[in-house]
RNA sequence: GCCCCCAUCGUCUAGUGGCCCAGGACGCCGCCCUUUCAAGGCGGUAACGGGGAUUCGAACUCCCCUGGGGGCACCA
């Protein structure tokens, strides 16, 4: 095992985000590819946000996916004493002092700040109180929150491993809290004390944390760590619109992906090529596959745009190359919770091996067989289906060669075969079956015919045929 | 407003000074196949944001502009 060592660490404040899963992944892939180490490290150090269930579908979601951490879950919940102790000795040293200001006091100066024009951000009012001056606002009831002090000038420079050189004048970075009035640590704190903790090797995260950094690595530095990380900011992930991929662009979180029938080698496959690609053409990859060809340097720079398309292609790939038996297994509880004690597994079997090399989504498969387990009198074929029906020439005539080839003919799906008896009709087979096809299976789009029919069973089509060309009848 | 990051087809990307009047994939369009609809096969459409500079030579280097994104919380 190597010296490399990554997390993973979200804070359980909502629904595992595509955008999470996709730096989740990343930090994966670099320690499987390198032989690391990845923990998973949960952030709740906001009591008030965090929830127990949003810990648990963090680790329901990572599992889907197939992504095992070696170490973890660390809640930092438990470990505020570590927190609490290093932003004591930071105030010991004169890194961090005792802040009085109240939050909307500060809200207020912000939003002063910003109508007259000016800079937000701490002014700093606090920084060099009395000891005189602190007890005359602890007899005030005041609690105090302590603040991490920034350097007054110089600048702030890191390596971005992706992004090369990044760099900030601290004059612009004004002194931050670290622990709250309420005595609970914030990110920053944590997140330093920790990835110092556990010898965090290198830290792959959104873009969107990356002015963040300058203040970690001060603190880091502040308590005592003459190394650091290597950092690497991952692009982002838009919207179709623009802007961070967010609820208003549909679909975001992969729960609901993992609902709505995609596979989760489709899903990993998708989030691995936003933002990165391997040295070759190839697209379709196996997690494994991802694994041997995952490098950190060609991760790209650019913020990339969700395209949920994309992600319904490449899902019919991994479908189409899934061994039949898995397949089932992954399409049988989409079935079950639609046609529940109806379903009949063999007979399902048989519609998934026809479904898989058209089908794109788990739901669709499962959707796509709802004809063999749909009782015939509750068949009923949808008004748009019925009215392309109606508009077909012949159509009577045709449910009625139907009728007669299938009432004798052998069957298997050969005898089945209705293009000759249609021929003899002298309607061609193409305009012809979508009558057929809508009065057995209720739709004009689906599985294959003569196979449809054939798992379906005589009895049932002639009945469904029979119906058909009463109502076609006006009976 | 201030700070930071980014910039190749509609989208995801390949490309690190000549192999590029830019390659692949999704989408879209057309054709083929065909047992409806798909899937599949074949073909097509489509991009280096603009301006300077460096160079014999720039998609690739530098500068400016423009554009996009992110941050400026007692959220992470």
């Amino acid at each position: 095992m190597s010296d490399i060592r990554v997390r993973f660490s979200p804070a359980p404040t909502g629904m595992m985000h595509i955008g999470n899963a996709r730096t989740a992944l990343f930090n994966w892939l670099y320690a499987r590819h390198t032989g690391g180490t990845f923990i998973l490290r949960i952030e709740d150090t906001d009591v008030v946000r965090s929830t127990t269930e949003a810990v648990e579908q963090i680790q329901v979601v990572l599992r889907w996916l197939g992504l095992d951490w070696d170490e973890g879950p660390v809640l930092q919940s438990t470990r505020f004493d570590r927190y609490l102790e290093a932003a004591a000795r930071l105030r010991e040293q004169g890194d961090a002092y005792e802040c009085f200001c109240t939050e909307d006091e500060i809200k207020a100066r912000n939003e002063a700040a910003r109508a007259a024009g000016a800079v937000p951000g701490y002014d700093g009012r606090c920084r060099d109180l009395t000891a005189a001056e602190r007890s005359a606002f602890v007899a005030e009831g005041r609690a105090a929150s302590i603040r991490f002090r920034t350097p007054d000038d110089g600048r702030s420079e890191f390596v971005d491993v992706v992004r090369g050189e990044v760099s900030v004048a601290w004059s612009t970075v004004s002194d931050f809290v670290i622990v709250r009035s309420n005595g609970t640590p914030v990110f920053f704190l944590a997140n330093a004390v920790d990835d110092l903790e556990m010898a965090i090797s290198h830290v792959l995260r959104g873009e969107d944390l990356i002015d963040s950094t300058h203040r970690v690595l001060a603190l880091r530095h502040a308590l005592g760590a003459n190394d650091q990380p290597a950092y690497a900011h991952l692009p982002l992930i838009m919207g179709p619109g623009g802007g961070k991929l967010s609820k208003r662009h549909g679909a975001v979180s992969v729960e609901e992906y993992r609902d709505a029938g995609y596979l989760p080698a489709a899903v990993v496959n998708y989030l691995a090529l936003l933002g990165w690609a391997p040295a070759d053409d190839r697209e379709v990859l196996s997690l494994d596959e991802l694994i041997a060809a995952f490098e950190l340097e060609r991760v790209h720079h650019a913020a990339a745009t969700f395209d949920a398309q994309k992600l319904e292609w490449l899902n019919g790939e991994h479908i189409r190359r899934l061994p039949l038996s898995d397949l089932t297994a992954a399409v049988l509880p989409f079935a079950r919770e639609r046609y529940g004690a109806r379903l009949d597994v063999r007979v399902f079997e048989a519609a998934v091996a026809l479904a898989q090399e058209r089908a794109t989504t788990l739901a669709q498969i499962a959707d796509q067989a709802e004809f063999l387990f749909t009782p015939d009198a509750e068949l009923v074929v949808a008004d748009d289906s019925w009215e392309k029906v109606t508009r077909i020439e012949r159509a009577a005539e045709i449910l009625d060669c139907a009728l007669a080839h299938l009432e004798t003919c052998e069957w298997t799906v050969e005898g089945i075969d209705l293009r000759s008896a249609v021929d003899a009709l002298g309607v061609k087979a193409r305009k012809a079956l979508p009558v057929v096809y809508a009065a057995i299976e209720g739709r004009t789009a689906g599985l294959p015919l003569f196979d449809s029919i054939f798992l379906l069973g005589r009895d049932s089509v002639l009945d469904r045929l029979r119906r058909a060309r009463e109502r076609l009848a006006g009976v």
